[in-house]
RNA sequence: GGCGGGGUAGCCAAGCGGUAAGGCAGAGGUUUGCAAAACCUCCAUUGGCGGGUUCGACUCCCGCCCCCGCCUCCA
């Protein structure tokens, strides 16, 4: 089974191979840590997981490599009203990401590098990138890629010559640059950046946003690397600038052999904006109740690059489904009898045996909703007491490898809510009561444990007691 | 305006030149003292609109309408 997928670069579906012929190199721009992450940003780095995770399934090494912005515009700036130190200020910002990046189970990076660790690495790329001609510093100190020094700009995005669109605001400070398209290497100090400058050859500033990305890379993953991933946002003008500055540094005209972008989500019908009201955080949806696994479920049951359209009935139904697949895994794991859930790592090159179909979906271009509907079309037709123990245990695997590959982690057999004595007495009561046969008397206790805030619910030979 | 992604049942959402997966919700049933849960069954003659190609199109082509994203530092 080998993994295919969507190449922005050459807008077909490419097999993926590992250049170096053992480890797939890949690198996802990260999040600029300066506030909590939505789940926007979430769908992306879910995606990238879900996709390292059937490259790994499937039996190849990976190195990811993620970056933290940890330094730019937003966080000097917020950093400076909140009074903290830009080091103390991200450090806290970037504990919260990895806390969300845990609870929607995402595998972490190999390597997860910081703008800020790699100025040097950074510098060094300036110079090499002015030395041959490609940028320029101006009488502030700053510095810019001067595009027109790279025939390939615009390969990525398709544009040759980008026209502002009438009434695009153009920012004061870079008011120097020769043309339009040339970007920020490096920004010269300005007094409202603090403390926060580092020295250069040509002046005190601070790096561009876009050359990090260049920079890490070439530390950790080199000039020719994978595969490069991010929101479909990122493919102009970051990525495109990225390319520029690589391919200008490095000389190879490589760069990353893939690029997976993916699209951005809406939520109910709309744009996520905080004007609207309708950018949620994995904390806010907790706060409605929801769980990072329901969220997770939702984030990957649509293709990548279709708009995914979030709202709380979708959160609903994942619970749903989850519940859905939980009874089903139960069932297959008893008759297998086994109960522990297989081990990410021993499920590597397992048979997705009557899953093939869903494997086979997930692996052609990540159609994760052609997958689901396979899962549940199978798990309706396999009927596990039918089923040998053996038989039954491989099932339980194949399905386990597909639930491992998207992520999910299923909602345990509902656990019981601590009951107060006086629940307990009152829940006792009426057990007797219907055991009796005392219909009036059940219902009325029924009433009164209703009235306490518990819902009691008859099973064959015992009962279940739950708060509302 | 340029480039790109979409318009499929109440909602979410796939495949496919050969006659519409799946999930949620809904309806009916089994079970249950009742209830809940669970399980079973049903649920788009129709795919934004108008043409065309074809034995046959939701799927290909042309035109139009609408939605969404990017267009300089937003995943």
């Amino acid at each position: 089974m080998s993994l295919t997928l969507f190449d922005t670069m050459s807008r077909t579906a490419r097999e993926l191979r590992p250049l170096d012929g053992s480890t797939y190199r890949f690198y996802a721009c990260g999040p600029t840590v300066y506030g909590p992450a939505h789940i926007g940003n979430f769908r992306t780095f879910v995606l990238q997981d879900l996709f390292r995770r059937l490259l790994e399934l499937g039996g190849t090494r990976t190195k990811h490599v993620r970056n933290l912005t940890d330094v730019d515009d937003k966080t000097i700036r917020v950093s400076q009203e909140t009074g903290q130190s830009l080091t103390d200020f991200t450090r806290h910002w970037t504990q919260l990401f990895h806390a969300d990046c845990a609870a929607l189970h995402c595998l972490p990076p190999h390597v997860e590098p910081s703008a800020v660790a790699h100025i040097p690495h950074q510098v060094k790329m300036i110079e090499a990138l002015m030395a041959g001609g490609h940028a320029y510093a101006t009488a502030d100190g700053s510095v810019y890629f001067k595009i027109a020094s790279f025939p390939d700009y615009g390969r990525l995005s398709r544009v040759k010559e980008r026209e502002l669109k009438p009434g695009a605001s153009v920012s004061d400070d870079e008011y120097e640059k020769d043309t339009l398209g040339d970007f920020a290497l490096w920004k010269a100090r300005k007094p409202e950046d603090g403390p926060n400058f580092w020295p250069a050859p040509w002046g005190e500033g601070r790096p561009g946003w876009h050359l990090e990305c260049s920079a890490m890379i070439r530390e950790y993953l080199g000039d020719t690397f994978d595969l490069h991933s991010g929101g479909v946002d990122l493919v102009f003008p970051h990525h495109e600038n990225e390319i520029a500055q690589s391919e200008c540094c490095g000389g190879a005209h490589g760069f990353a052999a893939h690029w997976f972008h993916i699209t951005h989500l809406l939520v109910d019908g709309k744009k996520m904006s905080k004007s609207l009201g309708n950018l949620y955080t994995l904390a806010d949806l907790a706060a409605k109740g929801y769980s990072p696994e329901e969220v997770r479920y939702v984030l990957t049951a649509a293709h990548y690059r279709g708009q995914l359209n979030f709202t709380l009935d979708s959160l609903d139904g994942a619970r749903q489904a989850l519940g859905k697949l939980a009874r089903a895994e139960r069932a297959l794991a008893e008759r297998a009898g086994t109960s522990t859930p297989p081990a990410y790592d021993s499920l590597m090159g397992q048979e997705a045996g009557p899953f093939a179909a869903a494997w086979t979906a997930l692996n052609h271009d990540l159609n994760t909703a052609e997958a689901l509907g396979h899962v549940f079309t199978v798990l309706k037709a396999v009927k596990p007491e039918t089923l040998s123990p053996a038989d039954a245990l491989a099932v339980w695997r194949g399905f386990h490898l597909v639930l491992a590959a998207f992520g999910i982690v299923l909602p345990p057999e509902k656990a019981e809510d601590a009951v107060p004595a006086q629940v307990q007495a009152v829940a006792e009561a009426r057990w007797a009561a219907r055991t009796g046969k005392d219909w009036a008397e059940a219902d009325r206790l029924r009433g009164e444990l209703d009235a306490l805030g518990w819902t009691m619910k008859d099973g064959r030979e015992n009962y279940s007691l739950s708060l509302k």
